[in-house]
DNA sequence: GCCCGTATTGAACCGTAGTCAACGGTGGGG
DNA sequence: CCCCACCGTTGACTACGGTTCAATACGGGC
């Protein structure tokens, strides 16, 4: 704030520090509403610097996603030592949290993307597909499994949505949505075991309203 | 191409052939990608003549988003003749149908958004939300039901992502993404029904494999 | 206390979004 | 058939903001 004379960060921390800032700039104002100067000016930071630790604004707007993208996938990491039918509840009670909790960078990564640049939209893709994998990954599915990995994408959709929905008109509480995304879950899974009956996977009971 | 001379059209056509220009071009590229020149050219027309029609670059890619939603709303309304468990299926296959057919345009449509920028982001959920009244309003349900408005709006999450899976790797055959998504819906009206007794709506069987 | 590596700067460059007053094609009236 | 007026259209001009790069100064190590 006060003009402070030149202090010198260490890399990481300097980093960390742009990152953070940047995903409350973008999250609070439209891409291209922010300029270079904007963000190096709340840094208290010249231009140049910028330049030097991203390669420009596209690939600093694509690292800051990319931050909010990793918090989420560590965030929803489930304890593995749960046993599944309630390991999906408590991944997706975590996910709710961190949406909750970070609201405004959860709903800007949802919302990124510039015009349908790829490597944006790559950036929070691969993150989805980390999930599902992770996810496939507990069920005992380490091989892909065409079926199995539609029926998870498609679901994350579900959740991505149903969030998206929670924070944005609070009507209908968040047991409510975790339920009715449980009962998609199964409806999803009867139909992908029918599809691929090989799979190595064991359907449990349906979900029950608590 | 050919340096035709100044040539006038009505004011519709025009327009009808900036927004479809457009949409190829941002389709194809990312926003910042593209340039005012870059269209003015391609569409043989001066620069001014775009600021004539369209405020400015934003708003001229928010018509063009608007546009891509406003056909795939028409596109994707079922024939209200058909009973029920039949017409969500058949709505279904149309947006499926839409998604195939434009491909690059739909995959615009679903990427669209700059930076997080709450006009565009309006556009596209403003449609999504015609998608969900329209499809409660075939349940039955004129007023306003948060309960399955929710369960409505995170189908369409999982359709759009089950769709963008389709069109990526093609791996699972369509019929069995629509066969799962209808029955991650029953899953969700089920829960949304007992979380909404009160509601004038009959769930039907559950959906068969044909 | 000096010195060197490197984090950091700031001014200059340039592509591109946005403005505006003038131009000319087209269609209607005499 | 010609002329006039309206409005779709133009292109040069401006200013803003992303990008570059040679120069600068901080701070740890000797």
């Amino acid at each position: 704030m006060t003009a402070a004379a030149r202090t010198r960060f260490s890399v990481d921390a300097r980093r960390a520090q742009l990152l953070e800032l940047g995903l409350r700039l973008f999250a609070e104002r439209a891409y291209d509403e922010v300029s270079i100067d904007d963000i190096a000016n709340a840094a208290g930071v010249s231009k140049g610097l910028l330049y030097h630790y991203f390669g420009g604004k596209r690939a600093f707007y694509v690292a800051c996603v990319e931050n909010a993208a990793e918090a989420l996938f560590e965030r929803t990491l489930a304890d593995p030592s749960i046993p599944e039918p309630e390991r999906a509840r408590a991944g997706l009670e975590a996910y709710f949290d961190y949406a909750e909790e970070h609201e405004t960078a959860y709903m800007a990564l949802m919302r990124s993307g510039i015009g349908n640049d790829p490597e944006v939209a790559e950036v929070v893709e691969r993150t989805r597909t980390r999930i599902v994998q992770r996810a496939l990954a507990s069920m005992g599915m380490e091989e892909p499994r065409p079926v199995f990995r539609a029926a998870t994408r498609t679901w994350i959709g579900a959740v991505e949505a149903a969030c998206l929905e929670h924070l944005e008109h609070r009507e209908v509480d968040r047991g409510g949505l975790v339920q009715m995304l449980l009962a998609a879950l199964y409806g999803l899974l009867v139909v992908a075991k029918q599809l691929d009956p090989e799979a190595p996977f064991e359907l449990g009971l349906p979900p029950r309203a608590d």
